[in-house]
DNA sequence: CGCAGGTGAGACATTGATGTCTCAATTTGG
DNA sequence: CCAAATTGAGACATCAATGTCTCACCTGCG
């Protein structure tokens, strides 16, 4: 029962994230069920786009767990987030196109919590010297989320190897296009 | 005449890459005309959203040539793009969420056009040693159309200040956000 | 075999946004 | 000052997506 609720909502994922306004129709049949039993899972479509914002945000709560942000050096931190959390890049590109979400009032507190972990670790990393100081925490934690979306609208346009995903998000982000005349 | 059909443009672009789905009331009030008027200057949402796109498109290739980013060094060429295209960071952010755009051939030829300047830069840029080998130019131009994005969403939200925007994308993106240990 | 539960296909009704029209009010231009 | 043109407000018609219902069918199970 909950592995169909997941699975539906899995296919919804795949549809969403690239095309938000995509039809029912369109969606139960990417989860290969009919348009009743779809009603009869979700009760509409906006008890359905709930349901996915908020297994997006469970998902990238449990990234930020598995990873264990608040463990460790910063650098390294963040790179066990990316690792944890390009499987479910597909899932903040949805967040991430999804504005009208944050309308909801509890769905908005978990983002807020989330963030606010996010932006605690580049805080941390500041502090310690790892990170630079002359870019916001806020703006490196907005930065970093904008390129795990953009990491999953390019791996599900087949823009970008799924394999490569994790090093071109960690790469980018904290070495930036440059290349180092030195480096250790 | 044409003034007034940019002036429309400009405030359906205030709203549209906020919320994609707003409605035509809400585009004519933000632009200070009734919906009547609207649906005389553009036939109906359809156009209105090519309209954008299409104003879009043009823009961000008009900063491509403002920064002449086939002329001098990749990275200086870079940084006149940051600052060419920060101003129109918001109809990036429309384009960005709105894959819809891309289905119509024109528009998504004239895309394929800038995309490719832009690909083209950073595959000189990596020739000249100036960008790192490791990350596809494909990946970098797609990474920062999605950072340009992500100012301009951040900026309209106000979350970063209009003033520090083109310092943040050009920070990040070239230098990441790592600090750097010794530099130069 | 027969029954219960769930499913898919399709027929509706409903709803909300859009497209179209009219008309009075206002502005523009001579 | 008057005529023409433009606009805003509102009343519809239209249309597409959604929500709801029915019913035949299949599947699993006793």
């Amino acid at each position: 029962m909950a592995t169909d609720r997941d699975s539906v909502l899995g296919a919804a994922v795949g549809v969403l994230s690239r095309r938000p306004t995509a039809h029912l129709d369109e969606i139960a049949r990417a989860a290969g069920i009919s348009r009743a039993t779809l009603h009869r899972i979700f009760p509409g479509r906006e008890a359905l786009i709930r349901e996915v914002g908020a297994l997006g945000l469970r998902r990238f709560s449990a990234a930020l767990d598995t990873a264990q942000i608040e463990e460790g050096d910063a650098e390294s931190a963040l790179r066990r987030l990316v690792d944890a959390v390009v499987p479910d890049a597909a899932l903040c590109a949805f967040l991430a196109g999804e504005n009208q979400l944050y309308d909801d009032p509890e769905i908005n507190d978990l983002w807020e919590l989330q963030d606010a972990r996010v932006r605690a670790l580049f805080l941390r990393g500041q502090q310690e010297g790892a990170f630079r100081v002359e870019l916001s925490a806020g703006w490196l934690s907005e930065a970093f989320f904008d390129l795990v979306a953009g990491i999953g609208w390019a791996v599900q346009e087949g823009r970008l190897a799924p394999r490569e995903s994790a090093f071109s998000l960690a790469e980018l982000f904290l070495g930036g296009a440059l290349r180092r005349p030195d480096t250790r």
